[in-house]
DNA sequence: CATGATGCCTGACTTTAGTCAGGTAAAATT
DNA sequence: AATTTTACCTGACTAAAGTCAGGCATCATG
């Protein structure tokens, strides 16, 4: 019916016209919209100049007075970096930080009251929200070396168990499988990675060591939302390199018939299927690839 | 891991990024954001200043000023309403309907970057984007009585069709249904109703006659993307609406037992399950109710 | 240590957006 | 026919955003 370039024109329309009913809700607290985003993006942790003026894509001239009148008010103050005295950084004072605080609440009031207007389809707009959200910023992806019993880590592992229950014929409990300790996925054994997006996580991978010179892969997910931006290969990219700098020959892994993508993905990135090498109950398919 | 409020901050950054950078397609064409704007509102058919006053929320006064800087740019004439003489339409001159052209091939190149960049996740998003269209602008969702074989009809109807052979356990052909004949759903003898959101078909319901005084109700759907705003509920409304107004007595209806969904729906709407009134291969359920 | 680059600031300026108080012609109402 | 209302326009104004040319410390480099 409508062609791709007239639906996003029309995702246009609706956002801006909704975006701008939410860039109002800076204004009635007595600021300008520029300095109201500025006061937000400095953030309670406070941000230097230059972080500031690429983030917001504004002038330094405009942004050094917006600062100042910010200052005027109180809500901030800036010195200069330590390291280079040239750059200054802008911190909140604690009234800047109750007035962050307030546009924060504001924000936030606008989200759910956006969100109780869905009657029962929150979490479908929500879902969606992340999928756009994280398609136009895919770029801003990253990717990060953390603790396997971080919040971000358990979120992806138990999106991830929750999704093999879903997709195995036989549905999936962990305490059956062979679950590795999170010793092992910790250097110096082994490595773990998230996937992040503005906070947000958007998948994981991680690096299974015994002290050997064989690694494994385990636990590779891909949040629905970000599916189809190569994100897996970028983390499988990612892993090996770990596994390089850990000091490991080469990587195995284990998986099951339905995660068929996943195999395809393997044998894309050179990995050759192997007899088995472990007694994991829920496998059907092992690998292994030289480094 | 992040909660709603925080996901549509996310959601909010991303798009303003990228919606900024649409808008900043407006320049390029050396003309300020509020002329360009003003320009491609009118469209190539004209409209009436006080139907752009409320379009674009802007004052009376800064209105004029726009559209006498883009009268001196030749691009509209605007000239007084044949009816009602103190209202002025706007209408672009053969310049400024190129003008205009050109302003919507700048926004089709951006949006087909756009899809370009998402290499096969191109679908995925655009429903995504329908769907948190609908959701901002389902205020403005509008109910149109409508000719069975228009596009916007028939867009809804093979939607339905594909759906139904999705879900029905044993598939779904029409043409071993009973199709109802497309003089029956139009006027005098019964109707057809679609939901439009700025363009795109987000729904239908048909209503059969046969010239008797009872209706029957036929081919409801909603899109995935509007699914929970109950719009379901607002199309069999206005369906009942529609057969009071050609002198229906009572409708009746016959479904399938997989839309477990529209069977609560009718049950929920007043109707009473009934014996079988016709022979439908694909029904499990027949419903009637009085007007 | 001189030179140039960098990071931020200031002052003077323009453009864009938006407000508000009338004003005029046409239509509707009394 | 007098009035009120409506629809749009004009002029005078303000606020906010953005631009640009220098200026001044500070750092990096030959």
């Amino acid at each position: 019916m409508l062609d791709p370039p007239a639906r996003i024109r029309r995702f246009n329309r609706a956002v801006t016209q909704e975006i701008g009913a939410l860039d109002t809700s800076f204004l009635g607290r007595g600021r300008p919209l520029g300095a109201a985003r500025l006061l937000c993006t400095i953030g309670p942790d406070g941000a230097d100049v230059s972080a500031l003026r690429d983030a917001l894509g504004l002038d330094s001239g405009l942004l050094s007075r917006l600062l100042r009148g910010l200052e005027d008010e109180g809500l901030v103050v800036t010195e200069p970096d330590k390291t280079d005295r040239r750059r200054r950084i802008a911190c909140p004072t604690t009234r800047g930080k109750r007035e962050i605080a307030a546009y924060d609440r504001l924000s936030d009031a606008r989200a759910d009251a956006l969100l109780a207007r869905q009657s029962r389809g929150a979490d479908a707009l929500l879902a969606a929200m992340d999928l756009v959200a994280t398609a136009l910023s895919r770029h801003r992806i990253t990717v990060e070396r953390t603790d396997p019993e971080t919040p971000e880590a358990r979120h992806c592992l138990d999106a991830y168990y929750a999704e093999l229950a879903r997709r195995f014929e036989a549905g999936f409990d962990v305490s059956t499988s062979l679950d590795p300790e999170a010793e092992s996925l910790r250097p110096p054994l082994g490595s773990f990675l998230v996937a992040l997006s503005d906070g947000l996580p958007l998948g994981c991978v991680a690096l299974k060591g015994n002290g050997s010179d064989t690694g494994e892969i385990k636990r590779l997910w891909i949040a629905p939302a970000a599916r189809g931006l190569g994100l897996a290969r970028r983390l499988m990219d990612e892993a090996e390199t770990e596994a390089r700098m850990l000091g490991h020959k080469s990587l195995r892994l284990d998986t099951n018939r339905a995660l068929t993508e996943a195999i395809a993905l393997y044998r894309h990135l050179g990995w050759r299927e192997i007899p088995a090498f472990n007694a994991e109950p829920y496998a059907h398919h092992w690998f292994d690839k030289q480094l």
